[in-house]
DNA sequence: ATCAGATGTTGACACTGATTACATACCCGC
DNA sequence: GCGGGTATGTAATCAGTGTCAACATCTGAT
């Protein structure tokens, strides 16, 4: 029963640097965000990180593997929701996830996790991507329609297809009869 | 009739500062190149290049453009020399391109360009895909196709489909009879 | 109660992007 | 030819970053 409203230690530093860290990517999103304004929004000194975590890099793995684990519960809701035609359902909320989130998204299929020296990440980005590949059939089908989602998040989070409404252009495209 | 090597005026600075930045980009890759490393590179102090380019956001832009325009040229001389299956030819220049240079792809397709505030660059990327939509045929066909390899060469950058041979994998997904 | 280890702070270093004030070289009009 | 104006370079500086080492503080096991 402290008077002082932030004890020295702080109880559960990782968790609250990972949560600053998911509310900077999601709001200002445009840039890289800094070690050092995560640890400001953890009301915590810059250094105090590196008792968690080894690295910024480290510490940007942790954020893409939780993406990831959010990412594949996300493509299952979507398909037991629509269990008759569960690979367009899920094509669409690839991309609305990628939509609602870019700064996690890019993150998450991002140089850094393509080193992929953290096996973490590589556990969750597979298991992610398992459950598209449980509905899609064949190899090569599964992954003509895991690149094709993918292709589309991309190039609209990228501005390169300009469109009032993103999800009814990943609709047609899919062949999606709407409604 | 100075003894210097490097007159105190460069001639084309911003030639030698592009340049030096792709091959920063092509050769170490793995972060983001520093405008500082760049002037180091064309032998000439940081600030020099603000002579020439406004921001460091704006000489990547420059590069991005750059891009495009190499890349678009990839893609023609893709579609000429297979004049009988273009699409599909596209498709793997597409890939085989981004593969060659990760960084450069990377950065053509970045956030940086998402904002696309540059004009030559939004201009340099239509050109680029308008070749691309030529041949494809229907507007969802062509980014059905368009969506397809990006995504393919995206996750193949990422490490996401981890293949020995990725234009192997492609032309497979494709449905491209090899040779 | 004490002491070891975990956790947080302070201060520093090297680096970055960016701006400013100053120096130099080139070029055009005379 | 030459002198001034402008384009182009430099050096110095500032704020911000990732990272580290040294120090301070708390917590739990013995």
């Amino acid at each position: 029963m402290s008077t002082s409203d932030r004890p020295y230690h702080h109880g559960d530093l990782l968790a609250a640097l990972l949560s600053a860290a998911e509310t900077l990517l999601d709001e200002g999103g445009d840039g890289a965000l800094s070690l050092r304004e995560v640890a400001r929004r953890a009301g915590v000194s810059p250094a105090a990180a590196y008792r968690h975590v080894p690295d910024k890099e480290a510490l940007l793995a942790r954020l893409a593997a939780r993406g990831f684990a959010a990412f594949g519960e996300a493509l299952g809701r979507a398909a037991a929701e629509a269990p008759g035609s569960a690979l367009d359902a899920m094509g669409v909320a690839y991309v609305e996830f990628a939509l609602a989130r870019p700064a996690r998204f890019r993150l998450m299929f991002g140089p850094l996790t393509a080193r992929a020296t953290d096996e973490v990440l590589g556990a969750a980005r597979r298991e992610a991507f398992a459950v598209l590949s449980g509905v899609a059939g064949s190899r090569a089908a599964s992954l003509r329609a895991w690149g094709l989602v993918h292709g589309l998040a991309m190039l609209l989070l990228d501005g390169a297809l300009p469109s009032d409404d993103p999800v009814a252009l990943v609709k047609e495209v899919l062949g999606v009869t709407g409604a």
